[in-house]
RNA sequence: GGGCGGCUAGCUCAGUUGGUUAGAGCGCCAGCCUUACAAGCUGGAAGUCACAGGUUCGAAUCCUGUGCCGCCCA
């Protein structure tokens, strides 16, 4: 017994001595002098104010299980990690840090602010970095870059000057998405809309002549201080008349014409509108076309500003309400309705975003999506699934707008463009370090550009920037394009889209082969409902019912949304890794990641693979213990130099099996198959049945030598290839397993090369000096052999046959009952024969008897399926019992046997449906007419 | 408004190009501490495959429509 190895597995002790194993041996410090095919990895650098979440678990999982499997194939794997400075959300961060301190960085200056931020993302920025070790990541971390810093800064500024060059950079007065919070613009993507409950309200403007009024609607009546028309629908026959008349704006006092534009909506609200090009994009747009005046009312905070007159200084909901009563007292406020409209918030700060003019740089995106388009439609990157994105990409790539990558922050990359003073229209843009020499010969005539890149410009160019590009190094020259991209599906537009854009624009050439794009994670969150009320539970109070088993009443229900902190559906993973390890916490986002779908992620889930991952460790133990009198050598000389009986070539089989399948699934980046397949194998396989059916030859007093050492060798070779297909999931056990296999076997410590495995038919891995660097199965030492299968198929049935009457008849558990199988088959039989040891250990079985034919014993359960038939012998008390159970599985049988009649009496079943098909249709017939007569038959002598 | 996805056992999910009597894990019920594992073992119950039509010899699977849930875009 392995006194030494305890009964569960511990997770903690061993994911520490491995994760340290691993880095001090260099295991994931790639080289691009090594040998094999480049594989690579960027990883979707984590925002560096962040903290791990489940999203990350489930992303780096999968990177890290194809980064271990290419690994092992032999690939030159490199999986670089790093970290995004995230602009928006980490200025935020320490401005409310100042904020508690009662600093500010207006005090500050822009210098001082960014000083600070740096000193935070020292302090803080690792954080993430270590939750990713404990994750298991494979990452090489010598490499590890950051999207601000001096090697990313000098790409950002030379994708910049490259794109100004050309034109595709340029600067422009628009209405862009403004965050008064983060008092900053942009971009379209950063802008999240929602249905919000508001108002219509209906508004008088009188003519400029005295005559009567119109009436336009609005859901923003502070905007109407920027009116500069009033437009309708040329084709509108109420409202033609008016075009050309003027109205007076109330409240400003300023007449404004009434316009004629197609795009006003006929059937919405009155059929007129109010144009207010400064703060809404389609009347913007009208603007343009109808070159009308744009007057912004309002201050970058959202306050009113000058042009409001009585109006400046208020917030702009503040503003509202006076405007509105304001209407109302002038007896021009004609009525109000309830009206759902959708508002656009700020993916960071979630504040209502303003439209509003403002000086911007843009990238000119036409041209780089029309590559990048070609890209994807050529088949030269995969996206996948393929559906429902690749179509999704293509309608957002050909509607793309413009791209605003300006941002009014202090911490970010700085816009490479100096002024002069006394003409801002000259400008210089520079792509060196430091300022250009004209600006070096004058410093006091030039001015920086005060704005700072959009963050994603950065991550755009993440897979070249973290090789060195734009520098040609030879980690570029390597290891681009990289092999593959997994994200999530939320930010294919972010940032999927615009590095392909800048891959195979500036880079030139795309940036990986294949995208593969999993779902969100949603967690589960607890309403109460009270009327027609639903009431968010609070995480502390919903707790109980998830984790404590109390019942959930009936008006408590149950939802799946997006985690979030507010809704106290978060599993935060650290937590998970805590309580149920890291290799479960693996296994289980794997095991959920089929493709596409979002995963709906139940925190009991995780107890599954913990129990998962004991089982394997309990079967290690096992093994470790019966194949203790195995020499070395014996082990070395693997399972072809073993008589093998036929449940230790089943076993291989299966393995031959189950390694195609793993092999199939990862190539194809299916892990929920590879996962589901493996589990399957270890627990349904290797531990239900092939560790029980070799429990006899193993056991120290077994007379036979020989049979013992070929289901130890066996035992043994199967767990050592288990170790290897199940590493690049379950990385931390199966490393552990694996060195104990391996010093046993060939003496090595880890870390330490043994000499090459004598027959490659088994241990091939063991010269490697640990998993992580040991070669995938290539092939598995024995084929799939179907007559192995068959057998042990036959074994099986006859097994669960005994212990369904067993269990049915309620025979007591340490009872040892005769069973007599008969079967009409020779080589059936031979194989039943064979496994007699197995069937009495397996089913409590005391006499077994095999023959071609048997007489049914007075008392007994019968179980019967084609050529075999299966007596258990029982008292005569239990006849009527049997009675019932034999007579509900005729039913059974009955019920496929009419089916099977009436399939096949079908003349168009017979005539149209493939031979095959119709030729499987009458053995099942066959064989459920020999079932029943077998069971009437039965039944009738048990009268 | 346009597009897309989902709906299979109480829960979370598999289910290949249509072809067994629709599966797994958890939960549930019954019995077991059978010395690898109670984080376990054995057996069992449990589904109108959302609904309505259609195509077909045959539909969870293909088509049309409806409902509910969700996502993306305007």
């Amino acid at each position: 017994m392995n006194a030494e190895l305890p009964k569960q597995y511990q997770a903690p002790e061993i994911e520490g001595r491995w994760s340290g194993f691993w880095a001090a041996q260099g295991y994931f410090t790639a080289d691009p002098d090594a040998p094999g095919e480049p594989y690579c990895i960027a990883i979707p650098p984590p925002n560096v104010t962040g903290v791990l979440h489940m999203g990350h678990g489930l992303d780096e999982t999968i990177q890290d299980t194809l980064a271990r499997y290419r690994r092992m194939t032999g690939r030159n794997v490199l999986w670089v990690p790093g970290t995004d400075h995230a602009g928006i959300a980490t200025q935020h961060v320490v401005v409310e840090k100042l904020r508690r301190e009662g600093r500010n960085r207006a005090d500050m200056g822009r210098d001082a602010f960014v000083e600070e931020v740096w000193r935070w993302k020292d302090e803080h920025g690792g954080r993430i970095v270590e939750q990713l070790k404990r994750l298991g990541c494979s990452c090489d971390w010598t490499r590890e870059a950051f999207t601000l810093d001096e090697t990313r800064a000098r790409a950002v500024r030379v994708a910049f000057k490259r794109l100004y060059d050309r034109g595709l950079i340029y600067r422009g007065e628009y209405l862009v998405n403004w965050d008064p919070v983060s008092l900053t613009a942009l971009s379209d993507d950063e802008v999240e809309y929602e249905e919000e409950q508001g108002h219509l309200w209906h508004l008088k403007y009188p003519f400029e002549d005295g005559s009567g009024h119109v009436v336009v609607a609005t859901t923003r009546p502070e905007t109407m201080l920027g009116d500069t028309a009033v437009a309708v629908n040329p084709t509108d026959e109420r409202w033609k008349h008016l075009i050309g008349r003027n109205v007076v704006l109330p409240l400003a006092d300023r007449p404004i014409p009434i316009i004629a534009d197609d795009f006003v909506k006929k059937d919405f609200g009155t059929g007129m509108v109010k144009i207010t090009p400064g703060h809404d994009p389609n009347d913007f747009l009208c603007g343009l076309r109808h070159d009308l005046p744009m007057i912004n009312v309002l201050a970058d905070d959202a306050t009113m500003n000058e042009n409001a007159g009585a109006y400046e200084g208020l917030d702009r909901y503040e503003a509202r309400k006076r405007i509105v009563a304001d209407f109302e007292r002038l007896g021009l406020l004609d009525r109000v309705e309830e009206h759902t409209h959708r508002v656009g918030r700020g993916y960071r700060s979630k504040s209502v975003v303003e439209p509003r003019l403002s000086k911007q740089w843009f990238v000119r995106i036409k041209p780089l999506a029309d590559k990048a388009l070609a890209a994807v439609e050529s088949g030269d990157i995969r996206i996948l699934p393929e559906t429902p994105y690749r179509q999704t990409y293509r309608s957002w790539m050909e509607n793309v707008r413009d791209w605003c990558i300006s941002r009014q922050l202090w911490w970010g990359h700085r816009i490479p463009i100096w002024y002069r003073v006394d003409d801002p229209e000259t400008m210089v843009c520079y792509d060196g370090e430091g300022v250009p020499p004209e600006v070096a010969k004058e410093p006091a005539a030039w001015r920086q550009d005060e704005d700072v890149l959009d963050t994603w410009f950065s991550s755009a160019l993440w897979p070249a920037s973290i090789l060195g590009w734009p520098d040609e190094t030879k980690d570029l020259k390597t290891w681009y394009p990289t092999s593959v991209l997994v994200t999530g599906h939320d930010i294919l537009f972010f940032w999927v889209a615009r590095m392909i854009m800048f891959g195979t624009d500036l880079v030139g050439e795309k940036p990986f082969g294949d995208v593969y794009m999993h779902g969100l994670i949603f967690g589960k969150s607890h309403y109460e409902k009270t009327g027609g009320d639903m009431r968010l539970i609070p995480p502390s109070e919903a707790r109980k019912y998830e984790l404590d088993g109390v019942e959930m009443p009936k008006n408590v229900v149950t939802k799946w949304e997006k985690m979030s902190k507010s809704k106290g559906n978060v599993i935060d993973p650290i937590e998970v890794i805590d309580e149920f390890g890291t290799d479960a916490l693996r296994l289980t986002v794997g095991a959920y990641a089929a493709l596409g779908r979002n995963i709906d992620l139940d925190w009991r889930r995780f107890e599954d693979y913990r129990n998962f991952v004991n089982k394997f460790w309990n079967a290690a133990r096992y093994v470790l213990m019966v194949t203790e009198p195995l020499s070395g050598a014996d082990f070395r000389a693997g399972v072809t130099a073993c008589d093998l009986a036929i449940e230790d070539r089943w076993m291989l089989s299966q393995l031959a099996r189950v390694r195609d399948e793993a092999t199939r699934a990862l190539d194809g980046y299916e892990f929920d198959k590879y996962v589901g397949g493996l589990y399957h194998f270890v627990w349904g396989t290797y531990c239900d049945w092939y560790l029980e059916l070799t429990k006899q030859r193993t056991r120290n007093d077994a007379a036979d030598a020989n049979a013992a050492r070929a289901a130890r060798v066996t035992l043994l070779t199967v767990l050592e290839h288990v170790c290897r297909l199940l590493h690049p999931v379950m990385p931390f056990a199966s490393e552990e397993v694996w060195q104990i296999l391996r010093a046993r076997t060939t003496g090595s410590t880890p870390g330490e090369t043994a000499p090459p495995a004598t027959a490659e038919t088994f241990a091939d891995g063991f010269g490697a000096p640990s998993l992580c660097v040991a070669p995938w199965p290539a092939q598995t030492p024995a084929a799939i052999d179907a007559e192995a299968d068959g057998a042990l198929a036959l074994v099986q049935e006859v097994i669960g046959a005994i212990r369904n009457i067993r269990g049915e008849m309620k025979v007591a558990a340490d009872r040892r009952i005769d069973a007599l199988i008969r079967h009409a088959d020779a080589p059936a039989r031979e194989h039943l024969a064979g496994a007699v040891a197995s069937v009495r250990a397996m089913a409590m079985v005391e006499n077994c008897t095999v023959a071609e034919s048997v007489d049914a014993p007075k008392y007994a359960s019968t179980f019967v399926s084609g050529d075999l038939t299966v007596f258990v012998v029982l008292p005569k008390e239990l006849l009527a019992e049997e009675r019932g159970r034999l007579e509900k599985e005729l039913a059974f049988a009955q019920k496929g046997l009419t089916g099977a009649e009436k399939k096949l009496a079908n003349e168009k079943f017979v005539s149209s449906a493939p031979a095959a098909v119709v030729e499987k249709e009458r053995e099942k017939l066959e064989k459920l007419k020999a079932d029943v007569a077998a069971m009437r038959e039965r039944l009738a002598a048990m009268e």
